[in-house]
DNA sequence: ACCTGAACACCGTTCAAGT
DNA sequence: ACCTGAACACCGTTCAAGT
């Protein structure tokens, strides 16, 4: 008698879980700079307005949006309690790291609006249950989490910059580029920078992910050496 | 004869050193948020596409804007030979962490395209030059140099983040929303949270810079122990 | 309760026209 | 050589109207 289910695709059918899900498709296939309400819309089949019934602005849609997508960094961390605690907490730093260069956009969001975002407190929390097993003080233990945090997530934004226009264009490599950067270095007066010179070879063999875990080592052996153990 | 010199006035004249100032101007007083080229011509009483002929775009224009203010962080750390290498770095590191406090836009264009930024090429290479007087491999020593400026700008990019919509808005002060953060996390169950129970008095009472420098000694630390000095 | 889409108030960028 | 400003192609967000 009636014909409802016949119509029903005329008007698209929404919930929290399907606006997260396909708001994480989008930033995966385009990027954040093609992530905008109307192509989510689009995808979802929906009007433009539609998304403003789950989320209030773009702003909280990105919150949810990596905090989502931590839920792989948690499931990697699951089972963690092997003897050396800086073993462990390097297995969630490096983890964490993997995330955010598969996946640019995680690094402006993680663990900016908490409330928002429980498995960020959830891998921050598991992330500091291997520091306090090194016996520091709550202080010492607080400040050895933090700056393990930061450095992950300000390394890896660094590394997930946005590439420069003519890479971007396809005009050139990525490989050209770093070419032609040490091109650059080259060039420069030795006297006036030294450092670069001196640097210069290992820049130009270097791979972004094998010096995170040089610089994290540093860190950790920092973080060893005040534990005493 | 020729009324020339009265109406000269009616037509702006630029330049680029003008064009990269007032957009720094325009950042430290209304933040990037703000940063327009409409607004930023109307400061520079110009109309609105001259900015395009000094730069090709406004990524370009903050690059330039980011690198010219590196010039007061190079000129607070000119002199710097002291004994200690270690001690000299964390210079360089404190003067930069505290020049992108006071301007938040600064992380995210800090040697982002350094073709465009001598002076961020003249930092890194200061701050390098401090850690080839411990001794280590080039390799060792570019892999140090690159983590100290990766924990520098990550930390800040951090913290220089925008403050949540309610304390924007002035809803909230600052001092608030750390209040309510620190009541969320007692809320939370202790068995799933141990750490940030553990850090919860910390959390309360921490002050930013402070833990900064605490992390930043963690990783010259590990620097110093890698160097054997 | 949830969805629609036109409308609003902005943007960055271009470019023909001016001086 | 340098500057103008209307115009273009977008945005995020709102909201009266629908179901």
């Amino acid at each position: 008698m009636t014909d409802a289910p016949a119509r029903a695709a005329k008007r698209a059918s929404l919930s929290m879980e399907a606006v997260v899900s396909e708001a994480v498709a989008l930033l995966d296939e385009a990027g954040d700079q093609a992530f905008t309400f109307r192509a989510l819309a689009s995808r979802l089949g929906a009007g433009v307005g539609s998304v403003y019934w789950y989320v209030s602005n773009k702003d909280e849609l990105l919150d949810r949006a990596s905090d989502h997508v931590l839920e792989d960094v948690l499931a990697a961390t699951e089972h963690l309690d092997g003897a050396d605690p800086i073993e462990d907490a390097r297995a969630v730093a490096v983890t964490l790291f993997d995330a955010i260069v598969q996946r640019p956009w995680l690094a402006a969001y993680f663990m900016r609006d908490v409330e928002q975002q429980p498995n960020a407190l959830r891998l921050f929390d598991r992330l500091g249950r291997q520091i306090m097993r090194l016996d520091l003080t709550p202080r010492e233990t607080f400040d050895a989490v933090s700056a393990i945090t930061g450095f992950v997530i300000g390394t890896a934004a660094d590394l997930s910059q946005q590439p420069p226009q003519a890479v971007r264009d396809g005009k050139i490599s990525a490989a050209q580029q770093l070419d032609d950067a040490v091109a650059q270095w080259r060039a420069l007066d030795p006297d006036e920078f030294p450092f670069l010179h001196h640097v210069l070879d290992e820049f130009a063999g270097h791979d972004d992910a094998t010096q995170f875990r040089a610089g994290l080592d540093l860190l950790l052996a920092g973080i060893r050496l005040k534990a005493g153990a």
